[in-house]
DNA sequence: AGATAGCCGACTGATTGACTCAAGTATTAA
DNA sequence: TTAATACTTGAGTCAATCAGTCGGCTATCT
């Protein structure tokens, strides 16, 4: 039941930018530097972000990715399901994947809790917006100065 | 977000041996022929759900494998345990693996959100035990049969 | 003794995961 | 107009994991 790199790196840079918001277009290099992540890898990442509508970009000096829409409505459900394939954990519950069917479906009460588990975390990640992660991390931050001083 | 054909096989021959609990032991073989599943490759997780505490077996004539508790206790989180790792969708909310510490923790928000997604998960798979998926099956064929009438 | 059936370790092939690289194109600043 | 910047595209690499097989051994029952 892993979420594979992608998945964690692609989030982790959406999470970075979400927090820049507003800054312009921001150079992958930038960000692989603040996140610490490899920025050839996590070029391509962002690539196939911005071909599922997530992403924007401007070429050239002070280029970048941006945005294609306000943190408040972009969801991590919207982030893995581009860079990772469905949610679901296995085939047979799978939202696509609708034609194939499991041999054993009449006699096999699992699909329906594989089912449960796809709409579980389903429900986390597609109700999970950007502006909630920034939200979260300000919020330590304050708390984190608040017990400094 | 995928489960493995360890868990995925792993669960069905389970299912398998609740719904003949009470019936001896049963060999690896009619699990797999009933269940479609490769029977050497079976073998291995069979031996690993023995190991795990969750499964007995006899050898020789008229041995196989049996549940070693009642299906009542024996939880489809305690499987997929065994056969795959930890449910924790990301190294850094691993249950195990809690000196192992995210370099960005103070930073990063999706720590808590891929916790959620454990817990949710967790919660499902360890609160389901094969008397549920047993009972499942049992309303699934009773209506299938009414209907059939 | 012979048949059955689990036990154990090793081995294999294919796929996927996790990247890297080279060359190209658009944009801007000097 | 040239140079620098930075995204775009496609291909290639390397290792690990997955999914499964196989041979031989040991225990048990008839
Ligand atoms: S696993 Fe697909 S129906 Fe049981
Ligand atoms: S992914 Fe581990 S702390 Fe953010």
């Amino acid at each position: 039941m892993r979420i594979s790199t992608k998945g964690d790196y692609a989030t982790r840079a959406l999470q970075d930018l979400a927090l820049h918001y507003d800054e312009g277009p921001i150079p992958i290099e930038a960000i692989a530097q603040r996140q610490v992540l490899p920025a050839r890898y996590l070029e391509q990442l962002l690539l196939t972000l911005k071909r599922a509508g997530v992403l924007a970009s401007k070429r050239g000096v002070n280029g970048g990715y941006y945005l294609a829409k306000p943190p408040r409505e972009v969801t991590l459900g919207q982030v893995l399901r581009a860079v990772d394939g469905p949610i679901a954990p296995i085939f047979c519950v799978s939202e696509e994947n609708l034609r194939e069917h499991c041999s054993q479906e009449t006699t096999c009460a699992l699909r329906d809790v594989w089912a449960e588990v796809r709409d579980a975390v389903s429900a986390i990640v597609d109700h999970t917006t950007l502006a909630d992660i920034c939200d979260r991390i300000r919020a330590k931050t304050k708390q984190r100065i608040t017990y400094q001083i």
